[in-house]
DNA sequence: AAGCGTATCAACCGCCAAGTT
DNA sequence: GAACTTGGCGGTTGATACGCT
């Protein structure tokens, strides 16, 4: 992993009047303590407030970067389940390399570790095994013996120490303090991606907001949340029911798409251009997409090779299409 | 045990868009 | 409307863990 190290040369900063060095690389316990605390007392802010209060020598982007993909209490750790391993192959033959839309799909993971996973497991799989991988295939996803492991969930080393100062915060407040954290009654809500309705408002709750015990997965009997960073499909025990706040999948107009291999690649403007960005990195990769999505028997409503028309894709259809996982607790009318 | 290659993943970089001054 | 700030995103890097010889 990268070294701490100081930086200088944010622009930005050194444009006011703080000079002081910036840290750079791994985040240490201690910095990592800091931002937790700072963020169970205060809330989600302007990061680089945030950094200055906290009192971290780090700009506010690289605190967010902690935050969302490290530090955040709804964090999913440990390996891939094969069902979502499953969506993250299904979404990607939607939405490409937006992982960040993925991600908002998948609870609990961020959009670097499904890239990350992409790239390290998925995409080597592809391309070395042109069979269907099975999802019960045991790869580098695999838990580190180095990593704690606490009834299965494993933890990195110092997560134990984060669970620590949450406790540590909310046992120091009343508990109603807690319980307004929790129940996002209190002024702010530290945890806007989490489902309260998820966790009672015990000292455990604070365990469950750290995934202690995974969270039923698989007909919990509504009891897991589909959420993301931006916003919450929640089916709860009594029925279902959608927030619509998170964002339809997108789909590309057939001109952008019937233009991929016409036009040079801008790389200043490819984001909405997820053949050009990465699926794979040329036009035979493009179109191995859609042969990894008939290799899995995903999608055969509307991936027929060259005849797709992505343009016309229905939301509709998709969310069909999304809703034939089981492991999503919320379905489609 | 040592050396080497590969896999993993945290964190940085650069760009962009939206908001503010 | 230009300049600046901030947040967000995807691509990439590089340190470390791991596995094989």
């Amino acid at each position: 992993m990268r070294k701490p190290d100081l930086m200088i040369k944010d622009h930005r900063v050194n444009n006011n009047n703080n000079k002081s060095k910036l840290r750079k690389g791994l985040w240490s316990p201690e910095e990592d303590e800091k931002l937790m605390r700072y963020m169970l007392t205060n809330g989600q802010g302007c990061w680089s407030d945030i950094a200055r209060n906290a009192g971290l020598q780090r700009c506010g982007k690289s605190c967010r970067l902690r935050w969302i993909n490290y530090l955040r209490p709804d964090l999913k750790r440990g390996a891939f389940s094969p069902q979502e391993e499953e969506l993250i192959i299904h979404l990607h033959s939607i939405l490409g390399n937006r992982w960040s839309q993925i991600a908002a799909r998948l609870p609990g993971r961020t959009d670097n570790e499904i890239k990350n996973f992409w790239n390290s497991t998925l995409k080597k799989r592809f391309k070395h095994n042109n069979s269907t991988p099975s999802p019960n295939d045991s790869d580098g996803s695999e838990p580190r013996i180095s990593d704690h492991v606490t009834g299965g969930h494993v933890m990195p080393m110092h997560e134990l120490d984060i669970m620590n100062i949450c406790m540590e915060t909310f046992s120091s407040s009343s508990t109603s303090t807690m319980q307004n954290y929790v129940t996002g009654s209190s002024q702010f809500d530290p945890f806007p991606m989490v489902d309260h309705n998820r966790y009672d408002m015990t000292a455990g709750a604070a365990a469950g907001l750290f995934n202690m015990q995974p969270p039923t997965q698989v007909g919990g009997a509504g009891e897991i949340g589909f959420y993301g960073q931006y916003g919450i499909l929640e089916a709860n025990n009594m029925g279902l029911e959608r927030d619509l706040s998170l964002p339809p999948l997108e789909s590309r107009s057939v001109e952008e798409n019937n233009n991929i291999n016409a036009r040079p690649v801008d790389v200043k403007s490819n984001n909405n251009n997820h053949f050009n960005n990465g699926c794979f990195n040329n036009t035979d990769d493009h179109q191995s997409c859609f042969k990894v999505e008939n290799m899995f028997g995903f999608g055969n409503n509307h991936a027929q090779g060259e005849s797709l028309k992505m343009g016309e894709w229905d939301f509709e259809g998709l969310m069909q299409d999304l809703s034939s996982f089981p492991f999503l607790d919320f379905q489609v009318e």
